[in-house]
DNA sequence: CCGGTAATACTACCGTGGTAGTTGAACCTT
DNA sequence: AAGGTTCAACTACCACGGTAGTATTACCGG
């Protein structure tokens, strides 16, 4: 609970997603997973060791190199991140942050209805269920 | 165009929504604006002065002091940081984010229902008048 | 055994957000 | 005019993301 806010930089969040993708990933892979900006190999070898720091991932040692995988979840980041952008830009209002997001983002058609589709399957799984335990909020 | 990242830090935008508010303000009421967080005003000058370096701010000299005001609107900022957490996070995709934030956030009936009128209304602004003149956009 | 290769560890550096102290100038008040 | 007040300027620091070079260690092939 209280889930500290993780303010991740963007290789961060790139390193993260290829963790998240392959489970696991020695640094050479990472660094290949990396690819469109040529970073050197120690730039990711040394994101890897910060980031093990702070607790965002870990590793084990198989024949001779590290092995790195993720600590927190996607989902974790994902959700602190949201609550972060919402707070810091519309106060915490999701409503307004669609409202903004409809207004300025070029959307289509086809959007808008996936949008309504989205909310419409929302309200009727609210209203359905309706038993409130919310069943999958103990991951956190 | 092209309108690089304002990728801004906390106090920044606090900042910043205190001179949206007023349109222009002194070091002292921006510093008083900001209670919550007792800065020392120091802090809430220095901050100004490096906002002002980097084009965000400026200011005018009356009677003395310097009465700072923003040199960038809400909307360029809440678009562009809108922009760039869509893209670190759901590499811009509009509707996996708001698919994700259907699921996570805890949302009212009512608030669901209200973003559907927003989506209707945007459908129905998009379909019929066609006009696009979007009637406040030019303040970017 | 020796040199090359591959991997990690360490260190350093830059930018920037955030925080604040110190200084110095200008103004107001007695 | 002296002393206090107000304000901006400058400087300094820390944390951290990002970037990379250098050093060290360990293994592998001849």
């Amino acid at each position: 609970m209280a889930q500290k806010k993780f303010r991740l930089g963007d290789l961060q969040l790139r390193i993260l997603r290829v963790l998240w993708d392959k489970q696991a990933a020695s640094v050479q892979e990472v660094h290949e997973a990396l690819e469109g900006r040529r970073l050197a190999y120690t730039t990711v070898a040394t994101m890897l060791r910060k980031m093990e720091q702070r607790g965002l991932v870990g590793h084990r040692l198989e024949q001779r190199r590290f092995i790195y995988f993720p600590r927190i979840s996607q989902s974790q980041v994902v959700r602190s991140a949201t609550a972060d952008f919402l707070d810091r830009l519309f106060q915490g209002s999701l409503s307004a942050a669609v409202c903004h997001l409809l207004e300025t983002r070029d959307l289509t058609r086809e959007e808008l209805e996936e949008l309504e589709r989205l909310i419409a399957q929302r309200k009727r799984e609210m209203e359905g269920g309706c038993d409130g335990t919310s069943s999958e909020n103990q991951a956190d």
